[in-house]
DNA sequence: CCTCATGTGCAGTTTTTTCAGCATTTGGAT
DNA sequence: ATCCAAATGCTGAAAAAACTGCACATGAGG
C-alpha cells in the first residue's frame, strides 16, 4: 500500500497533476506547464523529492530524465474522484453527474451522452 | 473578482475541504476533522488566514465563530470538477462518468441511476 | 578526438507555513 | 452582579517548502 494520504505541498501537487495530465514529461516540460514558472533548478529539486517519495519514477532518455507517475493513473483518478465526491457531493455519484451535466450541458457532445447512456444500461 | 487561482497551502486546503464538506463548522469541529490534529491555536490561526483571504466567512454564534465557505459550494465544486476532468480524464466528462460507474457500480442505487437518466434526457 | 550545449548533483539561503502560549474578552450560570 | 469556563487576538518562533547558483558530468556533432 503506497502512500495513503501523503500530503503534498502546493508545488508538489502541481507537478503531479502535470505529470498525470501529460503521462510523462521532462523537467523542462513540467517547468513550462507550471504557474509562476520557477527556475529549472527548482523544478528538478521538486521532482527529486517526488521521486524520493515514490510518487514519480523516471527513466533516462539518453541524456535526460523522463518522469512518470509511479502510481497508476486509474488508481490516482479513482482516489481523487472519491475525495471530490466526499467533499462536495455528499458521497453521491448521482449528484456529481448532475452537476457535470448541468454545467457542461452545451459542451457535451452527442457522442458523449450516448456513451454515458450505454454505460448506464449495464 | 474573487481569488482567482489563490494557491492554498496544505493545511489551508485541508481546512477548506472540511468546511465544504460540513457546510459550516466551528474551529473545534474543524480541528477534530484534521489529520495529524494540530493544536486549537494553530487551527484558529489558519482559519484567520483563510478569512483574511476571503475564502471563509464567519458569524458569531453567541460566544464562538462559525465558519462557512465564502464561495458558493457549487462554484467550488464545479471548479474542482473541471480540474479533475483536465488532469485525469482528458477533459472528457464521458470518461469520468465511465470511471465513476465502473468503480461504484454496486453503490449506485436504482434511484441514482434513474435520476441520471432523467438528466441526460434534457 | 575535442568542444560545446545541455542536463545533473549538491549545498545553502530565503520565504512561507505551521504552530504554541498567554493575556484578554465574552456569555451564561449561580 | 459576580464568577468561571470557553473562545478570541496577538506575538514570536520552529519547521517545511521553495528557490537559486554553480561546479561537474555527459552525450551529440564537427
Amino acid at each position: 500500500m503506497a502512500a495513503r494520504h501523503e500530503h503534498l505541498s502546493k508545488r508538489e501537487h502541481q507537478a503531479m497533476d502535470i505529470v498525470y495530465r501529460l503521462g510523462k514529461a521532462t523537467a523542462e516540460e513540467i517547468q513550462a506547464e507550471m504557474p509562476d514558472q520557477p527556475s529549472y533548478s527548482a523544478v528538478r529539486a521538486l521532482l527529486g523529492v517526488l521521486a524520493e517519495k515514490k510518487l514519480l519514477k523516471y527513466t533516462r532518455d539518453s541524456r535526460r530524465y523522463v518522469y512518470e507517475p509511479a502510481i497508476a493513473p486509474e488508481k490516482a483518478a479513482d482516489s481523487a474522484l472519491k475525495k471530490l465526491l466526499r467533499t462536495f457531493f455528499d458521497g453521491s455519484p448521482g449528484k456529481l453527474v448532475a452537476s457535470l451535466l448541468d454545467k457542461n450541458e452545451r459542451k457535451l457532445s452527442a457522442e458523449e451522452i450516448a456513451s454515458i447512456r450505454k454505460l448506464l444500461d449495464e
